[in-house]
DNA sequence: TATGCTCTTGGGCATTTACTCGAATCTTCG
DNA sequence: CGAAGATTCGAGTAAATGCCCAAGAGCATA
């Protein structure tokens, strides 16, 4: 039996740092040499609880990757049956999980997945990132990667209502483990006045970041519900009014702020004059991928779909089949 | 709870896929949707025992991919200092798992993982293939892919010395999963004079695989021992007067058949002269990485990096520190 | 149709893993 | 230097997993 490997404590390396790398060291033992905890914690000389939660901390820091390499048959034949019948360019579907009432998991590990995909590539892309939790998610499980070729661009501003940072702007995450030039948009969410937009929009410094965005070659967008507990609601971007109000004039799903009806159609003079995001992207020149699944936002889903606002679409099994009754 | 989704037998599926379909679900369900196998088997519609052979399948059939990322510290600096020290153009170092004698687990991953990163890229390279036990691990765990604009082509012949096929010839197993042109050598391994060779190199068939061979962008090797269980001995390649022979003239590995000394020059005149594999690329113009680890091979892979017949090398934390104290 | 063979199934049980809780240790700040 | 607070540790235990075995189902052949 070889030794066991002495970690000296390097004193530049800061204690969190060398605790994640035994976690690495561990979670690598486990998942991927097929060790039991109490062979890790015998070879890295500490307790089997300690082993354990060494791999605990390796899976909870996101330091395991673990996808499965099968086409899943429904899923398949949902997705080309969505790509054909809908004219969308990309369609990925991941299975449901019944019974979990997640409305993340597994689309968000399908829109890393190809987040990641486009940021190897090794031309210079530009990435329009939107907002909302199914984004924040998928970003959050990005590897670290060193990309400085590409360009990412959020559609949305990154100030929320009281002024503090927008949590679910994505573009600031994103520079946590990815190496890439970003740029973000120092501006509210939604502005006070549709006046106060164009002011904002006409300022030096955000110009170019707007020209940018209309220029992205793939765009990830969440899509927002607008039932009672509507995202835009709850982070206080727009007042319970405003949001009876959307609803009576028919709106289903928001894009980046931007409320639509049914058939896809923006709804006028009631918050969509002050919304101070950028438009999002030509669906023509750009890739609009949009992340979203689950039951609550099945009309916000369709209507994006319906009205071409997007031309791409990453769910699961239960909404893609939805999708394809009532479409 | 949404109803369980019932798993219609389609039946122009056959059996043995509809069943690694559901492992693939399972082992989704489990190792990404994070369930206990008694809420897949609910969610099923099986036993908890047939749930946890699905997962159990989904891993041994290499449906579930589990990779770690995060730099590990030790092995960063080992690797930086093996390019740097040896002068070596790749290098890449996988944690040792101590006590495991297995001569091939890391380091299979990270050859396989290297391998899929030159068969993703987008341009057309030429992958020349040697042979060996971990080679062809690496091979197997490839994903399924496509990638026709690539070409393989096989360092070594695949007859082996009964007429069967060689076993651990790679470029078949290569493409089981990836979809991707590829060019064996219709050949024995070692022939039984120089002249034959001379004349099996110089058919119309071989010449061309020849010729690609020696333009390959990158080569992927595997080092063999010539302890008393040199492969090379045990497949039935060379006989045991030959190792004998090979071992006294100071023979300490080989690569595609062709046995060196420690300082990595050709042993002459014992089998050399009858081995009907292509030469080794040069490594001026292709990237020649080894894939090897453990006791028995330090001695080839040091011979190997000593006589430039490689530039590149995927190895473990044990291995590459044991290089670095000998070279 | 009967027979023998193989493959699959589910129960039981040993092993392994996850979680809880009190004790110990380390940090921080007065 | 010392105490409060936070964190980590290990023991114990509940839960989950892996494995073996006998029984049953499916399948090919006579």
């Amino acid at each position: 039996m070889i030794p066991v490997q002495v970690r000296e404590q390097n004193p530049s390396m800061s204690k969190r740092a060398s605790r994640l790398d035994d976690a690495a060291r561990a979670g690598w033992l486990y998942y991927v040499a097929g060790n039991t905890q109490d062979q890790i914690a015998a070879k890295l000389g500490v307790s089997r609880q300690s082993a354990q939660r060494l791999v605990s901390l390796a899976r909870s820091e996101g330091l395991v990757r673990v996808q499965i390499d099968h086409p899943i048959a429904n899923c398949l034949e949902l997705s080309s049956a969505l790509r054909d019948r809908l004219g969308l360019k990309y369609v990925d579907v991941t299975p449901t999980d019944p019974g979990s009432d997640s409305t993340i998991t597994g689309v968000a590990e399908a829109a890393s997945a190809e987040i990641e995909r486009w940021l190897r590539r090794e031309e210079a892309v530009i990435i329009a990132m939107g907002t909302g939790r199914t984004l924040k998610a998928a970003v959050e499980l990005l590897p670290r990667m060193e990309c400085p070729q590409h360009r990412i661009v959020s559609l949305t501003g990154n100030i929320a209502p009281d002024g503090s940072a927008a949590y679910y702007n994505v573009v600031f995450t994103m520079s946590d483990s990815v190496n890439v030039r970003s740029f973000p948009m120092p501006l509210p969410v939604i502005a006070t006045s549709s006046g106060e937009r164009e002011m904002l929009h006409a300022q030096a410094m955000i110009r170019p970041t707007l020209e940018l965005a209309a220029r992205a070659d793939v765009t990830f967008v969440g899509i927002g519900d607008l039932t009672e507990d509507a995202p835009l609601f709850v982070d206080g971007f727009i007042t319970r009014g405003e949001l009876a109000a959307l609803r009576s004039a028919g709106a289903v799903g928001e894009i980046v702020g931007w409320s639509y009806d049914a058939a896809g159609l923006f709804i006028g003079d009631i918050t969509n004059e002050r919304v101070a995001s950028a438009p999002i992207p030509s669906r023509r020149t750009s890739l609009v991928i949009a992340a979203a699944k689950g039951e609550r936002k099945f009309p916000g889903i369709a209507g994006a779909i319906r009205g071409g606002l997007v031309n791409g679409l990453i769910t699961d099994e239960a909404t893609a089949g939805h999708l394809l009754r009532t479409l």
